[in-house]
DNA sequence: AAATAATCGAACCGATCGGTTCGATTTGCT
DNA sequence: AGCAAATCGAACCGATCGGTTCGATTATTT
């Protein structure tokens, strides 16, 4: 108490001293919670295996998680804030309308098709049925927010002239399905076992933008 | 033929004189699998549960199964006979180009969306990571397949010089996708918990139409 | 009616699960 | 150095799992 908010800010930066708030561990039992579920899924992840994975006993496990539901839920939040910066910066940054789709498009196929964002969704899908506020979160705050982002991001373009709409919802969600095409479905399927390569996502990406701007497109064609 | 192999005949279509032979028995037990795996998903579904939703005792389930991968599997096939079939007349039967697509489409849609579709989905993309095999022929024989009966066709109505397209299963994957925007996967994530009404199928698959032949279209526009 | 085979039903098995408990050990503060 | 708290680790709990076993029951065949 030397000063007078010495102790709390200590123990909050610096220290461990409470239980199950030492940022470092907590991470740590994230780590381990990533490579298990990855790997197995929802139900087959046993905390054992995540605890021995982190280098974490099990009881401290419970004291920083109140259980496997809990865990999971947190996992995902974190990683999804890691992800999402930079996401939309395409949208804004890119005064080219059709280059900013391609960076965005791009963008997006590398992040859904990367390790995490395929194992996320096969187990959210996976468990969809028996925890519905699970699944409908998940879509929530992932897939349907890019699709908004992208629709505000459309309806500008279509008040600038540059593209004409009926549907401004409807077509973000065709674009972002266009970029796609022959990439996500047999990768959440495991039936490729590599993220697409470069050339294939540009080309993709390419054959998307050429498909959404004949369609919506005013200027140029 | 009456006289020689009726008895042959009988024991098959009339008897249940062989263990784990009988028919109907076989239904049943595939239809309590249906109703559990559907609302559980596939680790969560017990074959105590399974057991007796069919009506059926524990044993004489394994009698029918050698256990609960290949019940799954063999209730996959089975619904995958029962739905393909009529799923593709629509590309053969139909003279007109976008009606045909349509049609296409809104079958795709119907069947996509409906329950068995979305549980298998959920299930197999739950456990794709774990049964890699599982994933890859549910989507080869499914999906896949689809997506190359369409290019066939299309690789038709280019030949005959109504569409011009330079990737064609890309522009089959991409048809197939477009026909699907916004309506399966908040369905997948349990988000939207009813099949699309039939104005909605309606617009989207005519949206998906009009963009694929402003990309690809010869005759109009 | 007697025989024969499929099915039932219920107990049982070993394994594993999520989660808890608690004494031993480590860690960081004073 | 000495203390207090966080963590460890291993045993433990009750429940449930997939799968098996076996005597009782049911249905079909002769």
């Amino acid at each position: 108490m030397s000063a007078m908010l010495e102790p709390r800010a200590r123990a909050i930066s610096r220290n461990r001293r409470v239980a199950g708030m030492d940022p470092d561990k907590r991470h740590q039992i994230l780590e381990g919670a990533n490579a298990v579920f990855a790997a197995r899924g929802f139900d087959a992840a046993s905390m054992n295996d995540i605890a021995a994975a982190a280098n974490v006993s099990k009881g401290t496990l419970y004291v920083y998680f109140e259980d496997k539901e809990h865990l999971f839920v947190a996992l995902i939040e974190r990683e999804r804030e890691k992800q999402k910066q930079g996401m939309y910066a395409a949208l804004a940054d890119e005064p080219s309308l059709t280059l900013a789709l391609t960076n965005f498009g791009t963008g997006l196929v590398r992040l859904l098709t990367g390790p995490f964002a395929l194992s996320a969704h096969r187990i959210v899908l996976g468990v969809a049925e028996r925890m519905p506020d699970l699944g409908r979160e998940f879509y929530e705050r992932g897939p349907m927010q890019g699709a908004q982002h992208l629709a505000a991001f459309l309806e500008q373009r279509v008040a600038a002239g540059e593209l004409a709409i009926g549907d401004v919802a409807l077509a973000a969600a065709q674009f972002v399905d266009l970029c796609q095409s022959t990439l996500m479905r047999p990768r959440l399927f495991n039936a490729v076992r590599t993220p697409p390569g470069e050339d294939e996502v540009a080309h993709v990406v390419g054959e998307a933008v050429a498909t959404f701007m004949a369609r919506y497109g005013k200027a140029a064609r």
